[in-house]
DNA sequence: CGCTTTCGCTACGAGTCGTAGCGTAATGGC
DNA sequence: GCCATTACGCTACGACTCGTAGCGAAAGCG
């Protein structure tokens, strides 16, 4: 998603391989290099192309990174596994493997730091990256409301603010555990969350995993 | 925590009082600044210190930045009010007043961002800014169990999951709330996490806030 | 074929980095 | 009180990155 053309047709297209090239060397540097040291005179480089090339088609490294970030989400899909916990442990576990990928992991948070000094970069993070991952959440909910699993909410607000509750519990979870406490979030560890989401912490925690 | 001095104790000792300034200058520039546009040099003259002290305290701004990010949270403690509900939304309440700060927005996710590329900068945050914040959850679970509002765990590895476990749930949920969803960690949305974490997505969410 | 836009390249001033060197200030040991 | 030791403020330095400008050449559209 990098900057239009000015506004006439006319005149040498851009190159899409080479936005395919520079959003690929962008991963690979924040692989190599981390945020903080990665320049976008080295991404030119290793893309192939010239420094001014890619400031004609991003604003800047938080632009860029951004959208070299948001694909990594494409894969995102929301299963059908025949029940709510088996769906959300489903999606979980793809979000924490995306999560796993260095260039995920120094990318992600580095712009969600910068995004807070910076409304229209949160803006573009909203869109690209995290409306994706939110519309996991609709789908699922509204398909365990179908199955029975969950009761129906008629107030729309209501459904909107439960929604985005669920969302910034779970996908905050997932971050938080995978990188701040710096450890997997395996299969155990998300048939815990799921527990406690569906369940609450009252619940007895069985050695086998299942309900009490 | 900034460098120790050599070895010896002969000599001039360093001023207590520098440190102080470093840190406050360091969380002035934050706010004004944010992360990727604060210098050493910037927060050397906020300080009316040399950059050269800055330099022989702190190894980088990495280190600098969570210092001055830790002591945000040096205020954070567990209330008794009676019942796991009322407590869980003190502490919660008080992690999303520090947390809507704008110096603790900017500082703390870029340090974490760093932390996935650098373990001993891990290692600081851990210690200095995530230990203190998980003993609350440890000391609140005890507690509610002596009130026997949560159920006992004699095994000890299967309670210290439980506690990693809340601990990422609650603090991810905070974060992520504030931070991704930039919007309002507010009373009425601390009503629905306690909810959800006590009793599950399952409960109805009546509209007066309280249980089903 | 001409018009338009992109592309690669080079060069530039501005700013930051982290370090070194120097003289001075503040301690503790004798 | 004197001296060794350490911290401090200041200046200066080479190296690096930034974002932009100017140029000639290349690639499409009508």
């Amino acid at each position: 998603m990098p900057n239009r053309s000015p506004a006439g047709r006319a005149g040498r297209p851009r190159s899409a391989a080479a936005d395919a090239a520079i959003l690929a060397a962008t991963r690979e540097a924040l692989v190599e290099l981390g945020w903080s040291k990665l320049t976008l005179g080295d991404v030119a480089t290793r893309a192939g192309v010239a420094k001014t090339t890619l400031y004609r088609r991003w604003a800047g490294k938080n632009e860029l990174v951004v959208d070299a970030v948001a694909e990594l989400f494409d894969e995102l899909r929301l299963p059908d596994r025949g029940c709510l916990a088996a769906d959300i442990e489903g999606v979980v576990l793809q979000f924490a493997a995306i999560l796993d990928r260095p260039e995920a992991r120094s990318g992600l948070m580095a712009v969600v730091a910068e995004s807070t000094r910076d409304p229209a970069l949160r803006e573009r993070i909203r869109c690209s990256i995290v409306a994706r991952q939110k519309r996991l959440v609709l789908e699922g909910r509204a398909r365990a409301q179908a199955r029975g699993e969950l009761p129906p909410e008629p107030d729309p607000e209501q459904a909107a603010r439960a929604v985005d509750l669920i969302f910034d519990v779970v996908a905050g979870a997932v971050v938080h555990r995978t990188l701040v406490s710096a450890e997997p979030a395996d299969e155990e560890w998300v048939r815990g969350l799921t527990r406690v989401l569906l369940q609450g912490l009252a619940s007895r925690t069985g050695p086998d995993g299942g309900p009490a």
